[in-house]
DNA sequence: CCGAGACGACCC
DNA sequence: GGTCGTCTCGGT
């Protein structure tokens, strides 16, 4: 119990990569406001400040140390509640990770400002009565006219290095105060709205504008009469601007005339005004026999306290199933977290649920500014008050998993077997599916996998009973599953079939598609024109100088590139190692696709959608739109034309090679391959015609084009299956794979087999490596992978513990130090 | 005798 | 993960 004149201290999270917590002392006039879950603002080492969070409040004092100082409280209600941090202790412990490092994924950058951090000038500080030193007489100047400076310009207009610790030392005496940007309102992103005058609410008045503009001015006409279907519709007094003329076909000087005549007034307000809340009750969501059956398996799932997870071929009407969960969450006073990839996370899926949803949506992903995060975060935090939530969906990627929400009823994990769900870099490395599922126990919400391809390990989990499958075998709609073929390009060569990179076939398909007015999408997993250049004297091969990879070929920029660590440098006009002059592409990416596939069809308009050509947010959006709305007949692309994306008039999609898919180096290369075909397929086909996919390889007899073919994901799965049992893979065992960094590549070898020794002696032959992964450098760092397989049963709580042990134990060494341990748990 | 670079402890 | 103190080495 907390004594109430004790001294007080905080334990709190820095959002550094530190295992433990920091004690710090709380002032006597802030103890009432300190509470578990709050930020405040503390020192830190000799020069810093850092936005912290606070875990624990308690009366014990330190024993070895002098606690600071909290400088100052930055919230009064908690921005990380109770919940979260269940989940994020579960994190820690699971992920091998700190909760810092937690702290810095969970929470948006704006919220937790560190050295960037503003002050501004105590408004009482008394400058007479104080004897200023230059610097800070000089910081006092700066800001008599600048209202706020930040810590690092402070730094540099006092030529101090240490301007943190001189800005500390003015905060302590009351000469500066931090500000604090969350809380001083977020700027909302506001539109233009419409509405009428109250001149106009007035029957004749409108009555009389009708009889004058019938005769002389339809265009103003058909502006009015659509304002006021829109305005019924919506059941709101006002129509965004943009959304009203697009919808009447109409254009701002038609509307200008109108305000003229001071029928419609124009306003600005915040952007989710355009968008009414619907009651559940009133959305009226018709569903299939086959999506009601599913819908109510999952209803009875759920009800078992049971994950449900949800095989639901490509187009099969998933999202329809999902809406209506939503709307009986909504109706329960429940919120719905909706996970999906990020790339699949289009403006598509997302209108498609805000036409249901309204302003009751929220979004959540990477593609927004820090600042925009935090105002979503915010408004999570605030909502549901007496138990009414005003944005009961919030639709998220990977991140979304960390908002702060206070009583979900159901999470969604969309394309779960998505790797994209996997943190890789940097820590933590968590899988927000998996942490979903957790999530989902410690709030007591309903969790719903959803895939056309579910991954094996949740397919598994559900063959033994963990979770409950709920199947939807067909294409909603009558759409019938693709017609997939394969097209043998050795034999193609062989038969001198092949132009370029294309079968004949394909091309003939091609122009069939074209021919009748329909779209194509050209898949190949690889971005850049070509993978490398190739000395064809001496097979010499440019290689990035920071990693080991050899540079792709990017055409546009004329540019030589590494996609590792993003080094680009000019092509050599000869070889670097004999000076010859004949250099050749070597292989095939998008970008050459692109190239090649516009000699044949000259005439039609072709665009690329991948990591490069869609770098801005509004190319993204562009070359989308521009495929939606037909104005683009071939798209080529990577993956990135796999996710979440419907097209309604694409009726032949073309895997250029398969290979380098199926033969990727790594366990889950047949998983992903099957997988990825199968999702690319799913883009073809549309309501009056059966799609077709084409499949150009060198391995017409693997099983898994074989399983592919025929649609056949239990095929698939059980060949797949005991392909892991045969060689000890997951989900027969937990993987946990170790990266082991360094600069000094002969070091790290040694080292590596070092560390290894120590691994086995404590888990023996679960232990597998060190070796050298495909890219063994990247920006200057060799790495070596170690590999544990645990067996299922096995304490996973032990298990960890000795990892951590024996790393820590390992890297305590002084030899040892500068090698870089990263613990990947669950490796995607 | 000084400055630059390397290294390791410590951060509450 | 970053910073700062300390150490060493090479220069004059």
């Amino acid at each position: 119990m907390l004594n109430s004149n004790a001294v007080l201290y905080v334990d709190v999270v820095l959002p550094l990569a530190f295992g433990k917590l920091f004690t710090y002392r709380v002032p006597e006039e802030s103890r009432h406001q300190i509470i578990p879950g709050i930020r405040v603002i503390v020192p830190f080492g000799k020069s810093k400040m850092y936005t912290a969070l606070v875990y624990a409040v308690h009366h014990n004092k330190p024993e070895f140390y002098q606690a600071k100082e909290v400088l100052e409280i930055l919230d009064v209600k908690p921005v990380v509640t109770e919940t979260q941090f269940k989940l994020w202790d579960w994190m820690a412990s699971y992920y091998l990770c700190t909760l810092g490092e937690i702290m810095t994924a969970a929470l948006p950058s704006v919220m937790k400002l560190q050295s960037e951090n503003g002050v501004a000038l105590n408004p009482d500080f008394v400058a007479e009565n104080v004897l200023l030193t230059a610097d800070e007489q000089l910081l006092i100047d700066a800001l008599a006219d600048k209202k706020s400076i930040t810590v690092a310009e402070a730094g540099k207009i006092t030529g101090n290095k240490k301007g943190l610790r001189l800005i500390r030392n003015m905060i302590e005496r009351k000469m500066l105060i931090p500000t604090e940007e969350i809380g001083a309102d977020f700027q909302k992103k506001q539109i233009a709205y419409v509405k009428f005058t109250s001149q106009a609410e007035d029957e004749d008045f409108l009555q009389t504008v009708f009889q004058t503009l019938e005769k002389k001015a339809p265009k103003q006409l058909d502006l009015l009469m659509g304002f006021m279907r829109i305005k019924m519709d919506k059941g709101t007094e006002f129509v965004a601007k943009s959304l009203l003329l697009k919808n009447t076909d109409s254009n701002s000087r038609v509307l200008q005339q109108l305000i003229d005549k001071s029928v419609f007034e124009v306003f600005e307000g915040e952007e989710s005004l355009a968008y009414t809340k619907k009651d559940p009750a009133s959305i009226n969501l018709a569903l299939s026999d086959v999506q009601q059956q599913a819908f109510e398996a999952i209803e009875s799932t759920f009800a078992e306290n049971k994950v449900a997870l949800l095989h639901g071929v490509t187009s099969s009407g998933k999202t329809e199933v999902y809406i209506k969960l939503m709307n009986d969450q909504i109706a329960m006073g429940k919120q719905v977290l909706y996970l999906l990839p990020e790339i699949a996370l289009t403006t598509q899926i997302i209108s498609r649920l805000k036409s249901h949803f309204g302003e009751g949506l929220l979004v959540y992903h990477s593609r927004f500014s820090s600042r925009e995060r935090a105002e979503v975060y915010t408004k999570v935090l605030n909502d549901g008050e007496a138990g009414h939530y005003h944005f009961p969906i919030i639709i998220g990627a990977r991140s979304a998993i960390f908002l702060p929400l206070t009583n979900p009823g159901l999470i969604i994990v969309d394309e779960e077997h998505d790797s994209s769900y996997k943190q890789f870099d940097p820590s933590p490395r968590y899988n927000a599916r998996d942490s979903a599922i957790v999530c989902g126990n410690i709030l007591n919400a309903s969790v719903l996998l959803g895939s056309a391809t579910p991954s094996l390990e949740s397919y598994y989990n559900a063959s033994i009973g963990k979770y409950n499958l709920i199947r939807m075998g067909e294409r909603y709609g009558g759409i019938r599953m693709p017609e997939i073929a394969i097209k043998d390009i050795k034999e193609a060569y062989r038969k001198k079939e092949m132009k370029s990179h294309f079968s004949q076939t394909l091309l003939d398909g091609i122009k069939l598609a074209l021919d009748n007015k329909e779209q194509v999408i050209l898949f190949q997993n690889r971005r850049g024109f070509a993978p490398v250049l190739e000395c064809k004297n001496c097979g010499w091969i440019p290689q990035c100088v920071n990693c080991d990879v050899s540079l792709t070929y990017h055409k546009k920029l004329n540019q030589l590139r590494c996609h590792y660590c993003g080094y680009s440098t000019h092509p050599p006009g000869k070889c670097m190692a004999c000076g010859d002059p004949d250099i050749r592409m070597k292989g095939l990416g998008t970008e050459r696709i692109e190239d090649e596939i516009s000699i044949f069809f000259p005439d039609h308009r072709i665009a690329r959608f991948d990591l490069d050509s869609t770098s801005s947010k509004a190319s993204f959006q562009r070359i989308l739109s521009g495929f939606e709305n037909g104005e683009i007949d071939i798209l080529v692309g990577t993956q990135m034309v796999t996710k979440g994306l419907d097209f309604e008039n694409v009726s032949l999609v073309g895997v250029l090679n398969a290979d380098n898919l199926i033969n990727f180096p790594d366990f889950r290369a047949a998983e992903r391959s099957y997988q990825l075909l199968a999702q690319v397929s799913g883009r073809a086909g549309r309501r009056s015609k059966r799609g077709k996919v084409l499949i150009q390889t060198y391995q017409i007899g693997h099983p898994i084009l074989q399983f592919l073919i025929n649609n056949d994901y239990r095929g698939f799965y059980n060949y797949e299956l005991a392909e892991r049992e045969k060689f000890n893979y997951p989900p027969f065992c937990r993987l946990i794979s170790l990266r082991l960094k360094l600069r000094d590549e002969k070091q790290l070898d040694e080292l590596a087999k070092e560390f290894t020794k120590v691994l086995k002696s404590v888990f023996g032959k679960r232990v597998l490596g060190p070796v050298a992964p495909n890219v063994s450098r990247i920006r200057n760092l060799y790495i070596r992978n170690v590999l544990i397989k645990v067996e299922k049963g096995l304490s996973d709580h032990k298990v960890k513990q000795m990892i951590t042990s024996v790393t820590d134990r390992f890297l305590s060494h002084p030899e040892n130090r500068s090698l870089i341990i990263h613990v990947d748990v669950d490796p995607a």
